[in-house]
DNA sequence: ATATATTTTTAGTCTTGTCTAAATATTAAT
DNA sequence: ATTAATATTTAGACAAGACTAAAAATATAT
């Protein structure tokens, strides 16, 4: 059985290594989990005794399959919590983060598979991330960032990368939610800006909203 | 803040107290949390250090008016998070105890109310048991013990005392549950059980069952 | 290739919440 | 009213998880 804290750093060397194993660095984790360098060590050594991740001395972390499973488990809660905040107790997405936050580490198989049910087994939460199943497995919407996108196309908006409180009160405010279609139709070389069509309007997104915002073509 | 540890301790001397204030002694806390009472004496002071119970030495603790509000929030989240496990995950009323013990310590003001609404602001939980508003008050439905229902009296099963797995599947084996009109027929002195009947059958249960179903008249 | 900077680890400390064993109070019994 | 039994508290220890400061390893730059 996994401790809370535990589970925190499986999640972060997981979403470090970029899902498919990567060693990742001391240091990354400690930024990613808002702790000190030294307790990381300690904590990585706990894991490898567990035999949850590999660990050599100086040169990173990397999953083992269990590790990668646990991790995947507490995402798929984290992000089932997520749609139940938002689809039946009506939270704005950009409120539930800190909540799931705290649900992702209520223990019961059973709970998580009730509440996967009742949510009409969602592939994706209100973020547009792909929602594990209960065996760890999920599809991810094949999807390009707008900064890769030729003015002239466009696609659905499916996913943001950034799920900061400040971006998703930005798109609110933009009015901007994902499957809306969005037609890319200038990209600005001076400051990088793009001009972007909706349904309702045109807008220019700065470069640094138009990287978060993922569209399926 | 209270710590998830704190508020269990708050919880049971809340339930020890009666709800009145009664001072508890630390051997009944020490049994109710199954923990040793040299552990209870060390919390016991951290909550008078914190204002949240009253104690001294040798004599017992008794809650705060603050102690006593942070208890009432616990079991408020306690009890609709049962509600909600039963009546919208379709959880039998005997799984739900250990669940709700660990979703009663998430924090966040918002998700209760909300949760509150989306369930129709119960007033009850599923073992009948009064749910505190957000101000920490509830009626308490008027109901007494069949062991104290004289034989002809007949009443609406309201509440369980005893919220344990076994009597609440033995409740289930037996089609007894809440709501049900139930008639006490008779008593017998030798062994002290009751014979009851409800809409569709006659049944003979023991001393134990029927001092922990309560009637309200 | 060596010096410097950066990263990582180690050693030792702290807090929370628990425990055991021993000491002290309180309650019950003769 | 003592003594015996029970309840409670204190003292000291431990595990988890975090921290600081110092040491060691690795990476970078000249």
């Amino acid at each position: 059985m996994t401790t809370l804290s535990e589970e925190n750093y499986l999640k972060a060397i997981y979403h470090l290594g970029k899902q498919d194993g990567e060693a990742v660095s001391t240091n990354a984790i400690a930024e990613q989990i808002d702790a000190k360098a030294s307790s990381v060590t300690d904590m990585i050594k706990k894991l490898a005794d567990k035999e949850l991740a590999n660990y050599i001395k100086y040169q990173g972390v990397s999953l083992t399959e269990e590790g990668r499973l646990t991790a995947k488990a507490v995402i798929r809660k984290h992000r089932l919590w997520e749609t139940f905040l938002v689809e039946k107790l009506n939270f704005s997405w950009h409120e539930v983060h800190e909540i799931a936050e705290q649900l992702e580490h209520i223990k019961s198989e059973k709970l998580i598979d009730k509440l996967d049910d009742f949510l009409g087994n969602p592939t994706h939460d209100p973020h547009g991330d792909p929602i594990p199943d209960k065996y760890g497995n999920y599809t991810k919407i094949k999807s390009k960032s707008i900064l890769d996108i030729k003015p002239g196309n466009q696609g659905i908006l499916t996913s943001v990368k950034d799920s900061s409180k400040a971006f998703l009160k930005y798109l609110n405010k933009n009015k901007l939610a994902l499957g809306d279609t969005i037609k890319v139709i200038d990209f600005e070389p001076f400051d990088e800006s793009f001009t972007i069509e909706t349904k309702s309007k045109t807008m220019t997104i700065s470069k640094n909203v138009a990287e978060n915002l993922y569209l399926s073509i």
